[in-house]
DNA sequence: TTGTAGGCGTTATCAC
DNA sequence: GTGATAACGCCTACAA
């Protein structure tokens, strides 16, 4: 590894204007600009980036924190966000908490590494201590908690009150609920959202049709099995099924047909996430739309706005409720 | 941000001492150590990562390259090497070439951030002049590729042989193939396996069966779904379709369906990488499994022990045909 | 067992 | 417009 130096001694220049070229900083004559970029590409000069971090306190390294990596959902956030952040010079990493499982280490450890932005994509009170340490420590984050700054978040509230409405309009009175999570943890919206497009409807919440997740609540396809077939296990006195997450929807589409339930005839399911998969699903998958790929990308604009002195708008973004053959009319 | 200095101040030593007890590279009087200790608790210290990167020229930085990340296949290996990473040290970034897209410069940025290692879960020859960039400016890679070092694999021949013998002994002969990419690419063993495999059971390869993908080459869901309307509209005449990946598998299965061609009464189908959707398709798709987490644990493993001047072995993981719901007999 | 000092590769502030 | 020079925070001989 050459280092800039030799390159300065290859250019015949200073070590200083090597720097000025490459950051552009200053003013360097073309002539001098040519043969510097002439000696880095015959040295095979590549810039020190930690050095450069001790240098200017900054890394040019992003961070996301997702619960699920496996969940395309937040690959999809994932793969966007990595793909804005690389145009813009910076790199990020992809932290899975396992929800619940969640160590303040993962955040102390970003800390350390002189993290310039975060984007909390999903969220876990239990982090929140960390989160503030780090808001401290001079990272810039972005999440749907205005406690910590700029907000990027998205509101399922209209799409769950659309897909309720458009539940009951077929007939449905006994919605189902996978949660997934646990519905006590403050943040979970989805929950709240859909008590309150029942109410709207003036439909009953029932409590029996509320499946809580399990510890350590990852709300995946093995849950949604799981979930769906406790929930048989205790009634079928329900039409409609609301999951708290695609993937849940998937797993519960299966358990429902193993006990020779058919979607949408007899039970009518809805996902969350809009995944590709819900609609290679057969039936398709009625979904909740959100703009994944949006969010990694405004996720890492609005970092990029930040670090770089300018101002930057909190977004709400908002979720579409999508319809598909996995719902139909109520079973006469 | 507290720095080393004024540990040492609070806890009344010097720096070098808490770089010791931070390190374990010299005995520190139990003593001091608590004083120490103490002194970073209360003084919220964290270690430069930087500074101490340009100290010791290591970064703690890992990166793994795939070439989807959508692919649950890959979002398992990065959740897994992470996973182990992290308890190690580490922290690692995914980089998500857009296999055929992949510009040298992703691999510039990582040699210039210091990264430690590097593990290729995927493989394309258009990168050969960057990793090997790479590994002459020290950086420890993991791949397929004997050439770049320690190599960490999985091979599907016998899983593939497996497989085509099983749809022989149901009567299959015209099988077709997605591929995906293209059958040109000379990495792209999964062809050639099934090729072998064809002539182990004695069945034609018949080109009008073998179905290239388009550039970019994502092999993703839409891709398999287009393939097989490709086949389609070519010809009717095959009794089973291997896929080169679940995705592909799975899109193939929606074109299938629609075009009321029932699985497996009418066409069989396998799909490759065994994700967890797999199981959940109606019906269940056959596939070939792959040690996904495995590799990333080992991937990890490996750079660890390399980094830390020990030796690590060489693996070739094997893959194994896991049957399914989505194949039958020959229909008479 | 503990402290001192030089250096890691860049940036940035100054004179030149 | 260009070139020295002092940080940046940490590690690590080497000295005490």
């Amino acid at each position: 590894m050459s280092k800039r130096k030799e390159v300065a001694l290859a250019a015949g220049v200073s070590e200083a204007t090597v720097s000025h070229v490459i950051n552009g900083t200053k003013y360097v004559s073309p002539e001098l600009t040519m043969r510097v970029r002439k000696a880095i590409e015959e040295k095979g000069y590549r810039l020190n980036q930690a050095a450069r971090c001790l240098a200017t306190n900054r890394s040019g390294h992003l961070a996301l924190i997702v619960n699920n990596l496996k969940n395309p959902r937040y690959a999809e956030v994932a793969e966007a966000m990595q793909e804005e952040a690389r145009a813009k010079g910076y790199i990020v990493s992809t932290i899975d908490i396992n929800l619940f499982n969640f160590t303040e280490d993962a955040v102390f450890d970003l800390i350390s590494r002189n993290v310039d932005g975060l984007f909390l994509a999903t969220y876990i009170d239990s982090m929140e201590p960390a989160i503030k340490r780090a808001c401290e420590g001079g990272i810039k984050v972005i999440s749907g908690n205005p406690e910590f700054g700029h907000i990027l978040d998205v509101s399922y509230r209209k799409a769950i009150v659309d897909m309720v409405k458009c539940l009951a309009e077929l007939g449905h009175e006994r919605i189902a609920f996978l949660s997934g999570y646990s519905t006590k943890e403050s943040k979970h919206t989805k929950y709240g959202d859909f008590c309150e497009a029942l109410r709207v409807q003036g439909l009953p919440l029932i409590r029996e049709l509320i499946v809580e997740g399990e510890p350590p609540y990852i709300a995946d396809l093995d849950a949604g099995y799981h979930s769906m077939k406790e929930l048989l296990g205790r009634t079928r006195d329900f039409t409609a099924v609301f999951a708290v997450n695609d993937l849940v929807a998937i797993g519960a589409m299966k358990a429902l047909r193993e006990q020779g339930l058919r979607i949408p005839e007899d039970i009518s399911v809805v996902g969350c996430d809009d995944i590709q998969f819900a609609s290679y699903m057969e039936p398709a998958l009625a979904t909740i739309r959100i703009p994944k790929g949006e969010m990694g990308m405004l996720a890492t604009d609005m970092l990029y706005d930040i670090l770089n002195g300018n101002t930057c708008e909190d977004t709400v973004l908002t979720a579409a409720f999508q319809t598909g053959a996995s719902i139909a009319k109520h079973p006469a």
